[in-house]
RNA sequence: GCGGGAGUGGUGAAAUGGCAGACACGCAGGUCUUAGAAGCCUGUGCUUCGGCGUGGGGGUUCGAGUCCCCCCUCCCGCACCA
């Protein structure tokens, strides 16, 4: 006790809480061991965690929405790391890109240089941040050879089992940087950095990949992906876009020699109500008849023309509908009747087979069409047999029956469309097929920032090979390097087609001339896979460990922005299970769990640069300090929300900081006497006889850890975990002048700091690290294991009942916490107010919910 | 149009079907100070003091911010997908 007397007249010196002292401080120690946040090998005897933040661009600036990422991942780990996870916490760079480029092309820095550059001053924004990355283990940089290398080899494989291929294809073109724009560069139909520049569509050779092939598995996984927010996945239902219907031939009249054209409907059922076959302007028999028909080669080239400029300004969704008759004719299948073939530009030349059968009542869009071009209207389905008068159009199909149908008039529509299909099938014109909105994945770029394509073009030819053919390198041929001396300008192409030591080669199998691939990977590539690399970044023989992969993956969680949602995250799934099926790993999915944090906003608005909105990561942490940017970016709302950035709020934490700091270092010689008299018995001395104020400490105290404890198992609600700490300090706060009077004994003031701190490791890895060690605390801070709330002490002692008369709130009585029902009973209907509130009235029931309320019914 | 999410004080928000507004921010008053800042203390949904209040309207329930039905508004994603 003595020396609870001696803090009174101790100096206030080191009770100011000074950021700017204690993180630098930290930081540097922290960096000095490399090894501090590293994982344990497989046999640690520890169950293992996999806790992965989506990895950044390198721009050279961390924005406040990283810090939230961050903030929350970070926590998640150290969390994990004390309760004796063996914990694997990587990070690295997603470091190849356009941007680059740009960046060199106004300042004339090498892409290389500026991209490295950046990476060393976003690491330094990290390492202020405390993050716990184990940056010597772990670090993964795409736009390096050691990494992009494996980018090759994997590609070569896919090669191998034909999920890579080359074939012709449209892609978005800027005619100012004479390039291929991916289709996030196309900024409301012109190119992001020329933006009076429209981009064009060009078709050109590409690569693919064959995503398709695994586009079932991808969309059934997503029902077996519970720990997947539902809108990530059903975004990507969606855009897998599986639809069930059936192909149907119509042959065209008076055209033996023409092929008929293969309609897609997902309600064959109403094919007796087709009149007209519709073909889209880039079908390819439209492509034919135009070269004979030039009133319809004119009317062909202006839709083209207006459907251009529609995607152009973005509304192509609301271009008015317009077709023209190509004066030709086609036979239905299933009736004989001859209908007329339009060619209109609301038919999409890349689903399905670019044509379908229009049937005006009981389609929408053929409706609108019929009247506009007064194209005949036949109503073939009806909710019964006997409807007399139905608006058109109807499209109905649940509880709908087949009228003027033939031989199936009568049949149910769902049926129908079944034995439709089987019937076409039989009858050999069409057959139950299955359309996918997914397309396989172009990955050529004609850009020079991203992994070469490893395959080269064989100028004389060989044997099986055409001259000019292509040819895949060898394994041993690998990396193909990027040459570092270049010019990167605004004209022509790719740049790598300029560099000639890049482009002339030799043929790897006749060694004849051979000219590179000037094409790059798209660098979601490098996304792919990234996060398999951490497992085993330093492998110079392989991607990596098989080994390794299997004990880690999966991710036990994922955490990112929603905006990753389509692209990577589908991207990602489809390279596992290439992965998988090459035998490099066994598991199916990459994440167990997904995280997608919502952004941060600022004065109701996404933060942009044009809206001068934008917060400072660094400005926050030289005003505020990390733990309190970092706690607020965990405070402001919970961790799935949108979060509106207030400054004052940041500096509200700050505050809160400070009076932690200012508490525990005052009684830190407390918590370390005590410590050296009687170590482990610290906790049981607490908790033994009590004056009423220490108690109190302790009952809070466990309630804290319990809500702690609980939200990092799922809810993730740490606004509200952080309002719990708070309310722990408050109440520490008001019984300070307890425990300088010894109303609170040694034990009790211990044990709470020394817990206290714990319960901050995650959220406040600074001033939780300085207060650990001003109270004698030994050890690495976050190895120390995470307090268990005892549901006993956390108990109250007593409780407060509110009192209902039919629902209304009456009035709240006191009883002790452990009053059964009817305890509770007796009391309530002895209070006054309850007393004048029944007068005159019948007690219809009393509904008691233990140490919660009771309601009085009356009549 | 389809899909997902949200709507609660001046603001960010809290609340397993059980006391709506915890915890903060802001604001007001007080205290300390030569003064300010920072602390600290008190108050703060509205109210005609009866009550009324969770976007609006119905319903289920002893009891609804929470569950069900209808509607409105906002945000995000996809969008002529046959």
């Amino acid at each position: 006790m003595a020396d609870v007397e001696k803090i009174e007249g101790a100096p206030e010196r080191d009770n100011r809480y000074n950021p700017a002292e204690i993180e630098p401080k930290w930081q540097a120690r922290w960096d000095a061991d490399e090894t501090l946040y590293a994982a344990e090998s497989h046999d640690s005897g520890k169950p293992k965690f996999y806790c992965l933040e989506m990895l950044p661009y390198p721009s050279g600036q961390l924005h406040i929405g990283h810090v939230r990422n961050y903030s929350i991942g970070d926590a998640l780990a150290r969390f994990m790391w004390m309760r004796g996870y063996n914990v694997l916490h990587p990070m690295g760079w997603d470091a190849f890109g356009l941007p680059a480029e740009n960046a060199a092309l106004k300042n004339n820095t090498p892409p290389r240089e500026w991209t490295l550059k950046n990476i060393e001053q976003m690491k330094v924004q990290m390492r202020r941040l405390g993050l716990s990355y184990d940056w010597a283990g772990t670090e993964v940089t795409t736009c390096l050879p050691d990494y992009y290398r494996w980018n090759q080899w994997i590609f070569l494989k896919m090669v191998e089992l034909g999920l890579a291929y080359r074939k012709s294809s449209k892609v978005n073109w800027c005619p100012d940087c004479a390039t291929v724009l991916a289709n996030e560069q196309v900024v409301g139909g012109c190119c992001w950095r020329h933006e009076d520049t429209i981009v064009e569509q060009r078709e050109l050779q590409q690569w693919f990949l064959r995503i398709t092939k695994y586009a079932d598995e991808l969309l059934d996984g997503l029902d077996k992906m519970p720990g997947w927010p539902e809108k990530v996945r059903t975004m990507q239902r969606n855009w897998i876009g599986r639809s069930h219907g059936t192909h149907v031939d119509f042959q065209v009249t008076a055209m033996a020699n023409t092929p008929p054209i293969t309609v897609f409907t997902t309600r064959v059922d109403t094919i007796f109500g087709a009149t007209s076959v519709q073909l889209a302007p880039e079908h390819a028999l439209v492509k034919e008849w135009v070269k004979t028909d030039a009133q319809l080669a004119a009317s062909v080239e202006e839709m083209l023309a207006q459907q251009k400029a529609a995607r152009e300004t973005g509304d192509i969704g609301n271009i008015e509908k317009h077709g023209v008759s190509t004066g030709k004719t086609a036979v239905n299948p299933f009736n004989g009747e001859t209908v007329p073939i339009w060619v209109a530009n609301y038919i999409l030349a890349d689903y399905g087979t670019g044509a379908i059968m229009s049937v005006p009542a009981h389609d929408e869009r053929d409706f609108e069409f019929a009247m506009k071009y007064g194209l005949a209207v036949k109503r073939v389905i009806a909710p019964s047999l006997d409807t007399d008068e139905l608006a058109l159009p109807y499209t109905g199909e649940e509880e709908a029956v087949l009228i003027e149908s033939g031989e199936w008039t009568g049949e149910a529509c769902l049926e129908a469309q079944d034995k439709m299909a089987k019937f076409a099938e039989q009858h050999g014109f069409g057959k139950k097929t299955i359309t996918y909105r997914l397309k396989d994945w172009g990955v050529s770029r004609q850009r020079y920032w991203g992994t070469p394509i490893p395959m080269v073009y064989c100028v004389n030819g060989h044997d099986g090979v055409p001259a000019g053919g292509v040819v895949a390198l060898p394994e041993s041929a690998l990396p193909v390097l990027l040459p570092e001396k270049i010019e990167i300008t605004q004209e022509g192409g790719s740049p790598l087609g300029k560099v000639p030591e890049f482009l002339n080669t030799t043929c790897p199998v006749c060694g004849g001339p051979a000219r590179r691939e000037t094409d790059t990977m798209d660098t979601f590539v490098d996304s792919s896979w990234y996060f398999y690399r951490y497992t085993d970044a330093k492998n110079d023989k392989a991607p990596f460990d098989s080994e390794k992969a299997n004990y880690w993956f999966p991710i036990d969680q994922y955490i990112g922005g929603v905006e990753h949602a389509i692209l990577h995250l589908i991207y990602s799934r489809f390279w596992t299970k290439v992965m998988r099926d090459i035998g490099m790993i066994k598991n199916d999915e990459p994440a167990e769990r997904l995280f997608t944090q919502g952004m941060v906003i600022k004065d109701g608005a996404k933060m942009s640069k044009s809206k001068g909105n934008v917060v400072s990561p660094d400005d926050m942490i030289s005003r505020y300090g990390t733990d309190a940017t970092r706690m607020y970016a965990l405070f402001a709302a919970p961790p799935d929300r949108d979060l509106e950035w207030q400054e004052e709020g940041v500096a509200g934490v700050s505050r809160f900081v400070a009076r932690v700091y200012r508490l525990t270092s005052k009684f830190a010689p407390v918590v370390r006497q005590m410590e050296a008299a009687h170590g482990d018995e610290i906790a049981a001395s607490a908790f033994a006889a009590q004056t009423p104020v220490g108690a109190k400490l302790i009952r809070t105290l466990h309630q804290t850890i319990a809500k702690i404890t609980e939200d990092f198992s799922g809810r993730w609600h740490f606004n509200t975990c952080i309002a719990a700490i708070m309310i722990l300090v408050n109440e520490i706060q008001a019984s300070e002048a307890g425990m300088d009077a010894g109303d609170v004994s040694p034990a009790t003031i211990a044990e709470v700091f020394k817990t206290l701190v714990l319960l901050l490791a995650p959220f406040a890895p600074f001033v939780a690290a300085e207060l650990w060690e001003q109270m004698g605390g030994t050890g690495v801070l976050f190895r120390q294991p995470w307090p268990v709330a005892d549901a006993e002490l956390a108990r109250e002692s007593e409780m407060e009942i509110p009192v209902q008369v039919n629902g209304k709130l009456v009035v709240v009585i006191k009883l002790a916490a452990d009053a059964d029902e009817e305890a509770i009973k007796v009391a309530a209907m002895g209070d006054e107010k309850v007393i004048s509130r029944l007068e005159g009235k019948t007690v219809v029931k009393t509904i008691v919910i233990k140490g919660k309320m009771i309601n009085v019914v009356v009549k």
